[in-house]
RNA sequence: CCCCUUGUAGUUCAAUGGAUAGAACAGGAGACUUCUAAUCUCCUAAUGUAGGUUCGAUUCCUACCGAGGGGACCA
């Protein structure tokens, strides 16, 4: 039995000696170390039905589990009522020698399979920071899932049917560019976007050219292809950057057609409704909002897609437990949407598909948008972090490690600036900031990792190996922080909220660099030598295990 | 006008209804001939306003104020 639930077990039976009966007392977890491993609320909650003050409660509870058997070294009643619990020094010497690469690993999702879609890029348009955020969240609760025990697939839903297209393609005949340079697709898109808005004529042509995509007409599918395949190709290099994969890629195009299908079907059993030409779900009979599935012209729009490729996601994983779309959060509402007539339409999916939110990336000090011209792709702003951390390193590390290692930093820095913070809440972009690789930072992490590591390397040529056979009087913070890591690990998977491992993570490090700073860990002629070098070993596997859970590279070396 | 989300140090973020609200950056003072100073130590500094529920509220409820998003043929 773990102490938590002998603790539990032994608060019950103290509780009941004071006549409470079926109590159901809650075991925290202190935030303040200092107020112990596990505390409980329990003589505060009880103190009114007792007629007593909280602590008098608090000293009988206490004097009565002295009678049983608890794991503990010592008990303390503090501030009004809490009674705080301190393990036993040999529970956290076992619990260090249990630490290997599984560590952390747990089962609460064991047997299910969970579908996760993130990133979600256009063809033939910019990567932008939208992309990047929801790869960032999509692929750190994809490995948050799988780290609790389920099976994961990892799709990527890529748009290539709908106005950007022609708009793509107008703009690369008018400026005549190389359809092999994703650059100047990207200018293309921005001119046609620009021409449609404001030429009459341009608008005409890109409507002409609309129809000829959705025919497939061979006079445009040439080109069409041709830019397919170059923007695709980019997106392939960004995800091996960002270390992502994908299980499978879906596209718009391949649930155009079921989709309008769907959404007639659905009319006719009277979910969808005609309404001035178009073909929308009546939400606000649900408290909802009413959307346009199927427009005047016949064509389906998002919300029609969505419908075949849930449907999609259906068939090809029967057994799919739940499947998760992660976007930003200015598409919540439209998925509530979508997601109330999917399950009218098909019952047996209805409560299986969830969405979970990003927030906007914000511009300190304004707001991003491409009339102002701050807009920031995902791709300029990976390559400048890249660039900025390649210009720090100056000679930090050996000449042909700097790339690959300037990657990995850059990354964890943009990666750890999305998963930081709680999961909806709008991310502000301050470049200064995010250009700063100390403190509260991904780099630091990763710096620490790479130090803890560096020093159990170190410590082997000195011929100690590492041991926790011999190990001091009592243990400290970084002990009593790693104990923790799987619990962390668990609720950022229950929660899906990976920034309760970020949070975790800024503080182990804090942890084991503050004892760094004041312990000589490599010492041959110290007994306590081995243990110190096996503790940086085991911080050295729980920042590598946590920082993968982010989705984050250790260096190897910065 | 309606709906959703959100408001914590100068700034950017934490805090499963609990204890002295925790970090980082910025500012001030220190620590590298010593295992990686992208580090460490110390100091200054915050819960939008008004009510309510509770033994106890940053957290839950109501109103107001501010911010972001959504609200039929874009996604």
């Amino acid at each position: 039995m773990k102490p938590a639930e002998q603790i539990i077990d032994a608060l019950k039976k103290a509780l009941a000696d004071l006549g409470i009966e079926g109590a159901e007392p809650v075991l925290e977890r202190p935030a303040d170390m200092a107020h112990g491993d596990y505390s409980t609320n329990v003589a505060l909650a009880y103190a009114k039905q007792l007629g007593k003050n909280p602590r008098q409660v608090a000293e009988s509870v206490v004097a009565s589990l002295g009678m049983y058997e608890l794991p503990v070294v010592k008990i303390d009643i503090a501030g009004p009522g809490f009674i705080n619990f301190r393990l036993n020094e040999g529970y956290f010497i076992e619990n260090l020698k249990s630490i290997d690469e599984e560590y952390g690993k747990g089962n609460d999702l064991s047997g299910k399979t969970v579908l996760v879609e993130y990133t979600q890029p256009n063809i033939l348009k910019p990567f932008h920071i939208g992309h990047l955020m929801s790869n960032t969240l999509g692929e750190s609760l994809a490995r948050l899932i799988e780290n609790a025990g389920a099976k994961v697939e990892h799709l990527n839903y890529q748009g290539d049917v709908g106005l950007h297209i022609p708009k793509a393609l107008w703009g690369i005949r008018a400026l005549d560019v190389d359809i092999n340079d994703i650059h100047a697709i990207g200018k293309a898109y921005a001119h046609g976007a620009q021409a449609y808005e404001n030429d009459e004529q341009a608008k005409a042509e890109i409507d002409a050219l609309n129809k000829k995509v959705y025919e497939k007409d061979p006079e445009v599918m040439e080109l069409y292809e041709a830019g397919k395949k170059t923007s695709l190709k980019l997106f392939e290099e960004l995800y091996a950057l960002l270390g992502t994969r994908f299980d499978r890629y879906y596209f718009e195009s391949e649930v155009f057609a079921r989709g309008v299908e769907l959404v007639n079907e659905g009319k006719e059993k009277g979910i969808f409704k005609e309404s001035e030409g178009a073909v929308v779900f009546p939400g606000e009979d649900y408290g909802l909002h009413t959307r346009v599935f199927i427009t005047s012209k016949g064509l389906p729009v998002y919300e029609a897609k969505e419908l075949a490729l849930a449907e999609l996601k259906a068939k090809e994983y029967p057994d799919f437990d739940i499947s998760i779309t992660t976007t930003a959060v200015e598409q919540e509402q439209y998925f509530q949407v979508v997601f109330k007539a999917l399950g009218l339409l098909k019952p047996e999916l209805d409560g299986r598909f969830t969405h979970i939110a990003h927030g906007m990336m914000q511009i300190s000090g304004g707001k991003m948008s491409s009339r102002l011209g701050n807009v920031i792709t995902g791709e300029s702003l990976i390559s400048s972090l890249i660039a900025e951390v390649q210009e720090r390193m100056g000679e930090r590390v050996a000449p042909e490690l700097t790339a690959d290692v300037a990657k990995d930093v850059g990354v964890a820095a943009i990666k750890y600036t999305v998963l930081r913070q709680a999961l909806r809440k709008n991310i502000i972009f301050d470049e200064e900031r995010s250009l700063s690789f100390e403190g509260d930072s991904g780099p630091y992490i990763q710096y620490t990792a790479v130090r803890s590591r560096s020093v159990v390397a170190k410590a082997k040529d000195a011929g100690i190996t590492p041991s926790f056979d011999v190990h001091p009087e009592s243990v400290g913070l970084v002990e009593r922080m790693l104990e923790r890591f799987p619990e962390v690990a668990q609720r950022a998977a229950q929660e899906r909220e990976p920034h309760h491992v970020a949070t975790y993570l800024i503080e182990l490090s804090s942890a084991f660099n503050s004892w760094y700073a004041q312990e000589q860990i490599i010492d041959v002629d110290d007994a306590l030598s081995p243990y110190r070098v096996a503790l940086a070993d085991a911080v050295s596997n729980v920042l590598a295990r946590g920082l993968w859970l982010l989705g984050i590279r250790v260096p190897v070396a910065m």
